[in-house]
DNA sequence: AGCAAAGATTTGATCGATCAAATCAGGAGA
DNA sequence: TCTCCTGATTTGATCGATCAAATCTTTGCT
């Protein structure tokens, strides 16, 4: 073939216009049926497809979402935003939607590229994750006017202030479901071992243990503990519960990473049978048969497809605007229950 | 403002023509030194972005690499290819070409994807990731003349035969050099956990152990266990290898899956210290404190992108026709070792 | 049948850039 | 001084699609 055909060689084809053939295309129900089969059977038959590009530059609409990738952090934590990634390419190409990945340095360097993306018209909405404190991004994007939602609900009063579209996962909900649950099983006393104050979603979820513990304020300070991040950590936070005079019957943690070293420390104290319930449901707690809270991610990429460009279509609805009521949305995680000693090392020979 | 500025815009707020602001971006060596000055400095004023549709309409490039993630599956394993993503975009960032993620559900549809954005002139080259035997997408994606690298060697004659770009690494002399390593530090035996025959990734790793673990035929046999990928099946190669009369005095898995499971289960025999390594170190190896052999990502992106690029610049080259000699490059990864015990789980109070 | 309104299809213009060819300016050499 | 050549800059055409308005067809009603 000497070049692709296009809208031209098509309509010649079939013996209508140009604009027929790009309407059958795009609004094929103001076409008569008989001349819509007709085109339809050249554009087979020629295999046409339609440059995007020309079309883009004609609408002035890219059908294409953008969305940064964290540099690879320490791991764990990064796999959540991995899974979102994958769920959002599958949603976007049910859409006839394209998603578009970069890489930003600091939150600064971001906001230029997605400048950059933006005015090229490579990109017509954004999707923002990992939202923090005072989080310059939201401002700046609804103050330029560029279209975008986030994974992450607003941190601060300021932001909140500040209307736009957002979709998060309620996780004070999905630990109070949990520690519901793990009483309800006959856990009189659930643990819990989260991170330092003022870090949004570890508040949120931490939360939710406090109010569904049935515990009083002494007990909940000697059976909470709050560390940074890690496997490490969460060991050595777990091994000093489990030392208690009254330990838990159960632990909830604020991740993955967390309760996998608590599970080890449940092992080495001797207490393999004891519930240890993680956050995000990571490869790892999956590798390992630890319970864990799920983000519904298939839910949270579809809400936020919904609100950036309505229940169906490509079209990418502006901004809320400031006396519009803000679009959001909540959506509860879930409990993935896995029994602990899946690993079966109790029938090892040899030990 | 009312509208983005175009060329025509800045060529009159510069006092020259249109084709020469385009110059002054596209070919800076033929403009003059104070013409460029002022067109820049134009350009700057009025915040001009060139529109990246019109010029790719135009051109006929899109300066964009597809690319396809996988749905997300047990888990582990997929920790490289996202990996592989974060770094494709941050050198595709720095050489001003873009990435765009697409998935499909098997290779046959990956093709069908591959040229719709393909022939929409969305994407110019394409990245293929975990390469199998008899890999119909790289014949197809020849004889369509689309331009594509694979990350993962050809695995069987019949696609060896077809020339075309790839990058791997070399596994072999990975798992080679570790054990040479381990030997030298008084490992006499060196036991292997792995994978299945048949699997060409997973027989080169082998084969690195096999050349350097001085071992008989019969001890080989009698070292070495071939079982599924996973923690679980890991956890129990590795309890059988222990239970030998003569049990290794270090293991080498083919992934980090393994390993963990290994890593476990030498902890349950009692014997904490025992050298395990796993491969890809994955996010939860580093969590763990597992050694393993890092592929070197940067590395193969770089390689990547200078086979389908050139060493800079954003012109794709064609496919290597049948005469020429196909590129490619092997590269060696490297052991990132890693102090068994790092959980510290000896200090803990309490046991 | 006659005529207006609604429906289907076609035509001319346009999106914003680059290509190809034409024009203009500045030196070198005779 | 004039020609020729090189290098810098400008002009007209084009990439492939959609929009807006014009034209042609059909339908519905009296």
């Amino acid at each position: 073939m000497s070049r692709m055909p296009t809208v031209d060689d098509v309509a010649q084809a079939a013996g209508v216009s140009r604009q027929t053939v790009s309407n059958v295309l795009n609004s094929p129900d103001i076409v008569r049926d008989a001349t819509r089969e007709r085109v339809l059977e050249a554009i087979d038959r020629l295999g046409y497809r339609p440059h995007a590009s020309a079309r883009r530059l004609r609408t002035r609409k890219s059908a294409t979402i953008g969305i940064r990738i964290d540099p690879w952090r320490d791991g764990i934590s990064g796999a959540v935003l991995d899974r979102f990634l994958h769920k959002l390419t599958e949603h976007a190409d049910a859409r006839r939607l394209r998603v578009m990945v970069f890489s930003a340095d600091d939150p600064a360097d971001e906001l230029a590229r997605i400048r950059r993306l933006r005015e090229g018209s490579d990109v017509d909405a954004f999707v923002l994750t990992a939202t923090t404190h005072g989080d310059e991004r939201i401002r700046t994007l609804t103050e330029l006017g560029v279209p975008f939602v986030s994974f992450g609900r607003p941190w601060d009063p300021e932001t909140r202030a500040v209307p736009h579209r957002w979709v998060d996962v309620d996780g004070r909900a999905g630990v109070a479901a949990t520690v519901r649950h793990l009483r309800g099983q006959g856990a009189g006393r659930v643990g819990w071992i989260g991170w330092p104050d003022g870090s949004g979603t570890g508040d949120e979820r931490r939360a939710g243990w406090e109010a569904e513990c049935g515990l009083d304020t002494g007990a909940r300070e000697r059976l909470s503990r709050h560390t940074e991040d890690g496997v490490t950590e969460g060991s050595r936070a777990a091994a000093e519960l489990l030392a208690l005079p009254e330990p838990p019957d159960a632990i909830v943690c604020a991740s993955d990473s967390l309760a996998l070293g608590a599970m080890i420390a449940a092992r080495t104290a001797g207490r393999p049978a004891l519930p240890v319930v993680g956050f995000d449901d990571t490869p790892v707690a999956a590798a390992v048969g630890l319970s864990s809270i799920e983000q519904p991610l298939d839910d949270v990429v579809a809400a936020a497809l919904d609100l950036l460009f309505g229940p169906e279509g490509d079209d990418v609805r502006p901004n809320p605007s400031s006396d519009e009521e803000p679009a959001n949305r909540l959506l509860a995680p879930h409990l993935v229950e896995r029994r602990p000693g899946h690993l079966a090392l109790d029938a090892i020979p040899g030990t």
